[in-house]
DNA sequence: ACGAAATGCGAAAACGTTTTCGCTTTTATA
DNA sequence: TATAAAAGCGAAAACGTTTTCGCATTTCGT
């Protein structure tokens, strides 16, 4: 009902100009003492509130940072995006979020859409189908513009950005030594196909520990899954044929539904096999048993994600135009799957 | 570096003016086939996208909608942003997320931000400070100037605008009535403060239907928690205090909580006590055993809140100043913890 | 009391669009 | 061939800001 008030209404309000209104309000020095309380006075008791789209369309700025996610109901994302929504407006910035959907068409239109003006920079986490065709031109087109991207847990070497991952090798690596170090000796890995930046680097690291101990890592301890939503037969059959005494997930549902299947075959855990998983979510904390998990800090990544761009942003141009990898370390949470 | 192309770059490159390029563009009759197909070659070569700050500012449209949530790492409310965003994007629409955290005050920050030409209108849940405080200016501002409000799940009655809602009252009592089918007699209802809606109405199903059975609804049967974080150990003398053989839980945490404390108490589920709660998330598929949940359809939530809004904001001025209550479904999922 | 400096304010451009209106030039009509 | 209509294009306003510049009035110094 009432009309959004703008400074043309308070000058015609206050038979002023519109210049006027601007300067006073901003506290210019060009305005005198009473003018400016006037119309301060005023504002403030209609509650004025700049538009932020002129102030976007001046400025050239919109103040708001675009996340572009695979998925977003999925706990490790959500964190992800409660860290960044948080850091970004503590700095007056809001987040525009779009879900890729795994899909690489999906993710190519998404950002089109945000790169017209939408917003100052993305977050983003690249698509399975994506890293699967290794098809960047958007990217590209978005980084030649002028508009920051910084991505986050599935990246790319191929984009100039700045990057936030958790270092997936050495964290398979030492989750795969603690196992050996409880003693478990017939190690089985859990991963996704190798296409998933973070499960060829986790599959790297378990494969690693295995052979700096003398191990041979042999096919059939590793079961690459394709499709997340069939997983649980092909994950039974796996450890079915194979008698492990230990599990390394690349995320929570792979290993709880693990952990379900070994006690269904009448496994003790972790007496018989102890589980490591990727990711500390809520199902790891309320799984029976609670699993022991490596804990990928996605509230802290999405806060130095939203803090690198927005560091980029407000950096005068032509600054110093070198990217950083940003490593957050991960820790392991030991919890009732582990001896 | 490229800079970002313009109608007047176009036009300068051309050598027409801006308006010919816009309704060049645009098709209009007005321009030659001839001079139209060579902009919008060009145009197109080029890669151009119009700007939508300026169409913002044109039109006074922005084609965002704002979703204002209490928590956004929580199933639910995932699932809500998830087909609201779903249903948004089918409709050239994009969604901008802000957490209240549940803290009134972040509620209002949050939306007089948004409010300032941001977005078109708002999506939200309440946060559980300000069904708490039950100051709602900050949502009448809103609606006063024309910017529609979609409320879902923690809504007021207090507020002229469209709902979205499970009937809460019904879908507990239900849930509890088919406890009491399953032989049960001695039920335990695990539950939020009075002042969150959905708490309120659930616990008022719950006494419904045992009254209806003849039974009488005790204080004792009635746990009410304030924080989740802190809820394990009020649970745990909860039910040691009782002996209940089913269980109703306002959430799957509270559930599952409640589930494994049952379990180190020493009792069979759902042999011993059966467990129905609300929410059919992950924990409740994953859980040992899995649980009986009802199904908040949270997408389809989410998809029908903004379909509604969508529905409003491309609706001629002055129509229909009717609100409509929209009530969803629910659905009893059965699962391992009910016989 | 006269010129200079300071003070207070308004006009206008700019950001990138769309759209109305008006101006030329061409084409059709009588 | 004169005239009306149609075709093709450009100028300008509008959306709501900020900011530069210029103008008028007041204050100051001598």
């Amino acid at each position: 009902m009432a009309q959004k008030l703008t400074l043309k209404q308070i000058a015609k309000d206050l038979n002023v100009s519109i210049s006027t209104v601007s300067k006073a309000l901003r506290d210019s020095y060009e305005i005198s003492e009473e003018t400016r309380s006037k119309i301060k006075d005023y504002a403030k008791s209609k509650n004025y509130k700049p538009n932020s789209i002129a102030l976007s369309l001046k400025n050239q700025k919109t103040k708001k940072i675009g996340i572009v996610i695979p998925e977003i109901v999925h706990h490790f994302f959500a964190t992800v995006i409660s860290g960044a929504e948080r850091v970004a407006n503590e700095n007056g910035y809001q987040v525009i979020i779009t879900v890729s959907d795994e899909s690489f068409d999906k993710e190519v239109v998404n950002m089109e859409m945000l790169a017209n003006g939408s917003i100052d920079g993305f977050i983003m986490s690249l698509s399975k189908e994506t890293m699967d065709k290794h098809d960047l031109h958007h990217l590209r087109e978005v980084t030649n513009q002028g508009m920051p991207i910084v991505m986050f847990d599935r990246v790319t070497n191929d984009i100039a950005c700045d990057k936030i991952i958790i270092d997936d090798v050495a964290a398979a690596h030492s989750a795969t030594d603690f196992l050996m170090r409880k003693g478990r000796k017939n190690l089985g890995l859990v991963t996704t196909v190798d296409y998933v930046s973070v499960g060829r680097l986790r599959t790297q690291g378990f494969k690693q520990a295995l052979t700096e101990r003398g191990y041979e890592c042999e096919d059939h301890q590793i079961l690459k899954i394709e499709n997340a939503d069939a997983c649980e037969t092909k994950i039974e059959t796996f450890l079915a044929k194979n008698n492990f005494d230990g599990i390394l997930a690349v995320n929570e549902l792979f290993a709880v539904t693990a952990s379900k299947a070994l006690q269904k075959q009448g496994k003790a855990i972790p007496q018989d096999v102890a589980i490591v998983a990727f990711t500390d979510g809520m199902l790891s904390k309320y799984a029976s048993p609670t699993l022991t998990t490596i804990g990928q800090k996605g509230e802290e990544m999405g806060g130095i994600a939203a803090a690198k761009l927005i560091e980029r942003l407000e950096k005068k141009e032509g600054d110093s135009e070198s990217y950083e990898t940003v490593i957050v370390k991960t820790s392991l949470i030991e919890r009732e799957s582990t001896p």
